[in-house]
DNA sequence: TAAGTGTATTAAGTTACTTAATACACTTAT
DNA sequence: ATAAGTGTATTAAGTAACTTAATACACTTA
């Protein structure tokens, strides 16, 4: 379900917490879904349970998930904030690739980042 | 010339080289001109001179300077600063995608941006 | 009652970054 | 020639964030 890319300089529970994120907001966990327990998935992982626990913590600091003691922990709807991100974001690239245009970088260059980024992982 | 932004979570040499890429690509430090010494620079922001020297040699591996034992770093000329600047901007946008992959946004919203930019006129 | 849940704590280990103190070979100015 | 200034390299030590490990607690569910 999650595979630990160890080339990522970031830290683990940031890239953990980035592709439970990317996860949900696939469907793969709906709103309200329940996610892995903290103990499971960070077997299936082979990490540590702390890490585990403070990937969720982002999450849900970020209000992607809610977490219940003696529960678990579960999706919530975040569908509006994410169309705003989104939104934003597209804004973003598309003054980047302005900037791209007038360095001269050719069309390929980012063809071929996009192969990249939505080949699946 | 340079303030440190210690809010940045990045480390010091990169925060350091990114600045003073800019500078140069502003035009505060034009082609062949000499740069602040390492030990120098090291005073002014009162940091290591160990920091300055991974920061030139950063840049020197980016193409932005190039470094003389016994005389100094000087600033590249515009080609090889441009193609720093590209490579940077690669890696800008490639990073921007993958939060775009993330948050569900789909290629063809992509490559309707990059048909509008690279319009040939 | 037993097993499973999130959460918290303390300790130890790892890694990258940074500082510090030197040293070397070289160039430039005196 | 001498002194000062240049980039570069090395070794050591310190710092901070991250990660693992071992427990413990309060709670929910089967």
């Amino acid at each position: 379900m999650i595979t630990i890319d160890y080339t990522d300089r970031r830290p683990l529970y940031e890239q953990i917490a980035d592709k439970l994120a990317k996860l949900m907001l696939s469907g793969v966990f709906p709103p309200n879904e329940k996610l892995p327990s903290v103990r499971s998935l960070a077997t299936e992982l082979s990490v540590n349970p702390n890490t585990i626990s403070r990937a969720y913590s982002e999450l849900e600091r970020e209000g992607y998930i809610y977490s219940v003691v003696g529960r678990g922990s579960f999706v919530s709807g975040t569908d509006a904030i994410i169309d705003g991100e989104k939104a934003k974001l597209t804004e973003q690239i598309q003054e980047e690739i302005k900037k791209a245009v007038s360095l001269g970088i050719l069309r390929e260059e980012l063809e071929k980042i996009l192969d990249e980024e939505y080949k699946e992982g």
